[in-house]
DNA sequence: TTGTACGCGTTATCAT
DNA sequence: ATGATAACGCGTACAA
């Protein structure tokens, strides 16, 4: 590739060495070498458009100013969002990124940490899907720097960037139970990833806190393949019978879409019959004819943690930074009070 | 990085050469290696967990099996499922892809260009900014496969991907008149890119078609960098005056996420007072409470096309194949005639 | 200022 | 038949 300018064929032209040339390039040496040649060997490399192979220095320096990147599917508008932010993040501070797709699944995985590896990366930033444990520890035996982004496991000492999913749903379960919603849903996902099951498990304590007795039917677990005929099934469910959902809190974007377009089709009136409350912004939510209550992550602080994290981490690969984020509630009119006590006079 | 388990370890342990590591790690001359020191290196290697370095192999065989692509921005929804589609595509074929977004910004475009030419990515995948005819060129010069993708310069001849976005927008205008629009408007950008100026003349071409003289207060350009004051100014122009439009066309996701927001906020009942359509699908778009009628980009189609261009001109780069695909009108709601029919009954 | 070893894997050539 | 040697790709950095 590119026409083979290399250092050998700026020293030829020059008539000097190859070594002299990469000084006079990298400034460094810089008052041991004769002006005029220096001026001479930069206009070669000027006039012979030189760049330097990137591909052999890293060999040499170890150092390939890469970061390697894994979120669970970057065609999320989330994660779309959330790596723009690390890409940015991480120029700043003169490293390119590179990106994968897990589809939350170990073996796609796995061959992409290889890949990158191989690839010799400077370090990592992962969204490891559930079962990750042995591969994390292999990476760190390896001596290679990583930060784990938006769940993390217990059972390993690793950087991690996280927000407080438990507490941000517990506090979405409040403020419906505030605003005078009585069965409150959630539709989230039955996977034991642990930022899942924080989010399951913040919506059980605030449930039973308002409740005191749990009412186990307004819990619908889905897989997290996103299933679209399991979910909408969930949430009919979780609409009929004895004791329909007054209020849904909706474990995903994802999830949050495919409801909102059957609720949509349906006849329930968004926030009378039915207030509603999704994880994670996307633009979709302003759309909806009734813009949506929403847990909001904060994005950009999520991405210049990780990347500060795993520049330490490179630093010390024993120095792990645990980071947990708190999200926001950003309350729009998808759980307004008004229309319910209306009709309720 | 890693522990440094090299080739020459490997040898060291097994007590044979270099190379003939590499030989038997990658089934060469197998017929000449002895059976039983090929088992021993193979049960060394596995044992002290060896992989290659892509770095020191890449360096000498002069392929990286990496394809570089350069969106206008991956958090785009409409971006980040192409990149996904080109990221699987090109897996299939043994490359991995790394992605970079240049926001339209020629300066952040040609950074991006150079970051992976001197990684030696084996080929690159392009949307490039306007006025990138230049870096195209050069990067031709040095022979260095690539395809355009979304937009393409007629100066150059390079191999591109696109989409017929003339016809997209004639087909859309069209299919407005005939459901009894009479004042059909479009907020697009004020851009020089082909695919944008197509955008807008495909519209110009059907108007004039059905109305046979144009009104200009009907077309309202807005700068690429979607600005939302400005686009909503332009829609309200459009919504007021003597002869407010009663259908629009935006020409982009973004553009149509501002003005639906602001239909959404005004009296405006979607498709009584006013049809829509999008360039581009988005999930939103099913999320209006009048799901929108939008012109969808055969993304899967692209993105294949797009890899296997990039294949060919790889082997070739005189083979430049020219690929125009055709978008298609997916009629919803929000184009429904019968709203408006019946009032004018 | 320059020669040269080095990083690491590949492969053509040479030696048993 | 089997296996070793050495040059190579390209930039870096130390010794000369």
């Amino acid at each position: 590739m590119g026409k083979g300018v290399s250092l050998k064929v700026i020293a030829a032209k020059a008539g000097v060495s190859a070594a002299l040339v990469s000084y006079v390039l990298n400034n460094k040496k810089t008052d041991r070498i004769n002006k005029i040649t220096a001026q001479k060997i930069l206009a070669i490399a000027k006039e012979l458009n030189y760049s330097t192979n990137e591909l052999a220095k890293s060999l040499k320096t170890n150092k390939t100013n890469t970061i390697g990147v894994i979120v669970a599917d970057i065609s999320n508008p989330f994660s779309a969002s959330l790596v723009r932010i690390i890409e940015n993040q991480g120029e700043q501070s003169g490293y390119t990124t590179v990106f994968g797709s897990s589809d939350e699944d170990l073996v796609k995985f796995e061959k992409l940490v290889h890949t990158l590896v191989n690839r010799k990366v400077d370090g990592l930033i992962l969204s490891p899907p559930a079962g990750a444990e042995k591969i994390i520890l292999r990476l760190q035996q390896q001596d290679i720097p990583l930060v784990l982004l938006d769940r993390y496991f217990p059972s390993l000492k690793t950087a991690y960037v996280i927000i407080d999913n438990y507490a941000a749903s517990f506090e979405a379960v409040n403020h419906l139970s505030a605003t005078g919603r009585n069965r409150v849903g959630m539709i989230t996902y039955d996977a034991d990833l642990l930022h899942l099951q924080d989010r399951k498990n913040g919506y059980l304590a605030a449930v039973k806190k308002t409740k005191k007795r749990l009412d186990n039917n307004h819990l619908k677990l889905v897989g997290i393949e996103n299933n679209v005929s399991k979910i909408e099934e969930a949430l009919k469910e979780l609409l009929s019978g004895k004791a329909p959902a007054d209020a849904i809190l909706f474990g995903s974007n994802k999830i949050a879409l495919i409801c909102l377009r059957l609720i949509n089709s349906l006849s329930l009136i968004v926030p009378d019959d039915l207030a509603v409350i999704c994880f994670d912004y996307t633009e979709m939510l302003d759309l909806f004819y009734s813009p949506v209550t929403y847990i909001k992550q904060p994005l950009e602080a999520i991405g210049y943690q990780a990347v500060q994290c795993l520049l330490q981490n490179m630093g010390d690969t024993t120095n792990t930074p645990a980071i947990v984020l708190q999200a926001e509630l950003v309350v729009q009119e998808s759980t307004n009070a008004s229309g319910k006590l209306l009709r309720k006079k």
